[in-house]
DNA sequence: TCAAAAGTGTTCCGAATACACCCATGA
DNA sequence: TCATGGGTGTATTCGGAACACTTTTGA
C-alpha cells in the first residue's frame, strides 16, 4: 500500500509539525565555559532563561536560520556553527508539536560581550557558566548536555578549539581553552607538540607585549582550520 | 527587538516548512553492501528510485516516524536505527519547502528479503548495490553518501557492525561484513583479537554444521551491543 | 589424504605519556 | 635579582600492524 509521500499527498496547515532552530552558543570567559541564554518574554515559561531559538522561515535554509538567530543574539557572523541533532519528541513543547533542529556555535567571547551589552541593555541575554546554569525549560537541558558532549568530542578529535579564541592567541591560551572545556589538565610539552604537529596553526611572527613574564609568540589559525583533523585525535 | 519565537508568535499553515523523514536502509548480501530504494509512484520524479520516506505525523516522534517507514518498507522492527542529519536547503524539493530528517538503519538481509518479495511483489522496493546505484532524485545522493560515510565511521569506532548479521554468526562472517563495508581487507588475527577484546560478543557454544572446512564457533551479541564502544576505535 | 575454512602468538614500530629545567622580560 | 610565565627534549610504555602455521572437518 503506497503511503502519503509516495502518492504525492502533502499534509497541509495544522497537520504539520512546526519547525524551529535552537542554538547552543559557547564561549570562554574568566576561565570558564559559558553558554548564552535568553530570557523568554512570553508564555510558556515566561521569564525563564532558555536557549536562543525561533521558527524556521520557509524562505531560509536551516543553516541560515541558525546563523540568523546567532546574529540576532550575539551580533556576530561567520563563526563556527555545526548542526547538532534534531529533537522531535511529541510533547517537548506544551503548546503544540514543535520539532527543533539544534545547532551549536563557538564564538570568541571578546567579539560578543560588548555587542550583547549594547544591543540588549535590558539584560535579556546573558552568559551562564555551564557549571551553574539555571533550570531550563522544554528539553533544553538535554540539548545543552548533548552540545557539551559534542564539543568535548570535537575538541579531542578535531581542531575546532581555535574557534573559541580571538584571531591571534598564544599556545598557553589555547591550552587553557582546551583544559577548561575538557575539564582536565594537559601536559604543556605534549600539548604543544601535538597542536603544532597538526599543522593547523601558524606563527604570526609577533609576540605579546603586555603581561607579566616572558612575552609569548602569537599564533593564528589558517583558513583551513574549520576542516576537521580526521586522521587522528588530538587528545586521547 | 524580540523575535517571533520570543513573542509567542507561531507561524501557521503554509508558512511552515513541511517535515519528512528519509531512511537509508543498509544490508549485506552477496558480498556486497546494499541500500533499499523504492520506486516513486507519483510526481515529482515519478518512477524514479528514491529513498523510502514520508511526512512526519503530528502524533508521532521523529524516531517513530523513521521506525514506521522502516516497518512499512521492510516489515522489520527493532533494528538498529540512528538519526543521521537534517537536510533543509530551500530548494531541495521542487514542490515546496520540505525539510527532511534523515535516518540510517542496519538490517540483517535474511530477515528482510522474504518480506519485501512478499509484501511488494510489484517490485516497487528493491535492494541496490551501493557501487551500482541508479540516479537518485532530490538531495538523496548526498544523503546516501553521508550515510555511507557515517556507517564506515561507526564501524571503525563502535560495535555497530553486528547489526548487519543474523542473530548468530561466525567471526569470519563478521570480519567479512566489516571488510565489505569498509572496502578493505582486514587481518584475521588482529580482527579477532580486537573484536573479542571489545567484549560485546559472546560464544553461543554452538558450531556451524554445514559448509566446507572446519566448523566455526557461533557468536551472538549481548544486549548491550547497541551501546557504542566509546573508549577506543575498533579499527584505525 | 586432500581441500577448505577455523583458529592461534609473537615481533616490530610508532605514537602517547610522563617528566624538569632553562629563558626572557618587567617590576 | 627575582617573580612570572614561555619555551624546550628524552626515556618509557602501550597499542596497532605485520606476519605463517596448525587444526578440524567433509569429501
Amino acid at each position: 500500500m503506497p503511503n502519503d509521500h509516495e502518492t504525492g499527498f502533502i499534509p497541509s496547515g495544522e497537520n504539520r509539525p512546526a519547525l524551529t532552530v535552537d542554538v547552543v552558543i559557547f564561549a570562554l570567559y574568566n576561565n570558564d565555559l559559558k553558554v548564552l541564554l535568553v530570557k523568554r518574554p512570553s508564555a510558556p515559561f515566561k521569564d525563564s532563561w532558555a536557549l536562543p531559538g525561533g521558527f524556521v522561515k520557509t524562505s531560509e535554509s536551516l543553516e541560515d536560520a541558525a546563523a540568523r538567530k546567532l546574529a540576532e543574539e550575539t551580533g556576530v557572523t561567520a563563526v563556527y556553527t555545526e548542526q547538532l541533532y534534531t529533537f522531535g519528541a511529541i510533547d517537548r513543547d506544551p503548546r503544540m508539536r514543535i520539532v527543533t533542529v539544534a545547532y551549536f556555535a563557538l564564538v570568541p567571547y571578546e567579539s560578543v560581550a560588548v555587542q550583547i551589552t549594547h544591543a540588549k541593555p535590558d539584560g535579556s541575554a546573558r552568559w551562564f557558566s555551564l557549571k551553574d546554569r539555571p533550570d531550563l525549560p522544554f528539553d533544553h537541558p538535554k540539548i545543552v548536555d548533548y552540545a557539551l558532549q559534542r564539543l568535548r568530542y570535537k575538541l579531542e578529535y578535531t581542531s575546532v578549539g581555535f574557534q573559541l579564541l580571538p584571531d591571534e592567541f598564544t599556545l598557553s591560551q589555547l591550552q587553557k581553552a582546551y583544559e577548561i572545556v575538557l575539564d582536565e589538565p594537559l601536559d604543556k610539552r605534549n600539548f604543544r607538540r601535538k597542536i603544532l604537529a597538526a599543522g593547523v596553526i601558524e606563527e604570526t611572527g609577533e609576540k605579546t607585549k603586555e603581561g607579566e613574564g616572558r612575552p609569548a609568540r602569537l599564533y593564528k589559525y589558517g583558513d583551513d582550520s574549520v576542516a576537521e583533523i580526521k586522521s587522528r585525535r588530538l587528545f586521547p
